[in-house]
DNA sequence: TCAAAATGTTACTCATAGTCCGTTGACGTA
DNA sequence: TACGTCAACGGACTATGAGTAACATTTTGA
C-alpha cells in the first residue's frame, strides 16, 4: 500500500463523509470530474499542488487530511 | 504559502536535524541531486511518488512528516 | 423497471516533471 | 594559495503528469 493509493481512499472517505458527488468535489477543486475519479482509485501520481487543491476543496487543514488510520497501516 | 513551499521547508528542516546533504538524502530516496536542490527550494511540482520516497527516505511517518507547524501556518 | 445521476475507463495531446551533464560561489580547513 | 564539501543554478534531453473528450458501466430512487 502505497502514499498514492493511500491518497486516494483517504479524499474518498471525506468526501463521502461532506455527502459530495466526485463532480462537486471536482468542481470545488478546479480539476476535471475524471481525474478526480482516478485520483480516488490510486490512477494518478498526483502531483502536489492538485493535491493542495483538493485538500483544500475538503476544507481540512493539511495535518489533519494526512492523520488518518489510512496512513498509519504501511 | 502554498503545499509546494512548506513541502519543500519542512524536508531541510528534518534533513537538517539528520545531519545529511541534500546529496545523501537524494540517494537514500534514488532521486537526482539537482531536483533535491529544487524541492527543497519550493521550485518543483513534485508527484506523490517522489513525495513518498523522500518522506521514507527521511524515515518518518507520513502524519508526522505533516504534521509540523510549518504546516499549519497558512 | 427504467431513466437519471454518479462513477469508471480509455485514449489522446501538450506541458512539465525529472534526469544528466556541468558550472559557480560560499564556506571551512590546511 | 590551494583543496574539499555543499548548495544553487542552467541547458538539453526524456519520461510522464495534467487535462480533457467520448463512451461504458454502476447505482439510485421514484
Amino acid at each position: 500500500m502505497n502514499l498514492q493509493i493511500q491518497f486516494g481512499l483517504r479524499v474518498r472517505q471525506l468526501r463521502k463523509e461532506q455527502d459530495l458527488s466526485q463532480e462537486a468535489l471536482a468542481f470545488k477543486a478546479e480539476i476535471d470530474r475524471t481525474y478526480m475519479t482516478s485520483v480516488e482509485n490510486g490512477k494518478r501520481n498526483v502531483a502536489i499542488q492538485n493535491i493542495d487543491r483538493i485538500i483544500n476543496a475538503l476544507e481540512i487543514p493539511v495535518h489533519e487530511f494526512f492523520n488518518s488510520e489510512i496512513f498509519i497501516s504501511k
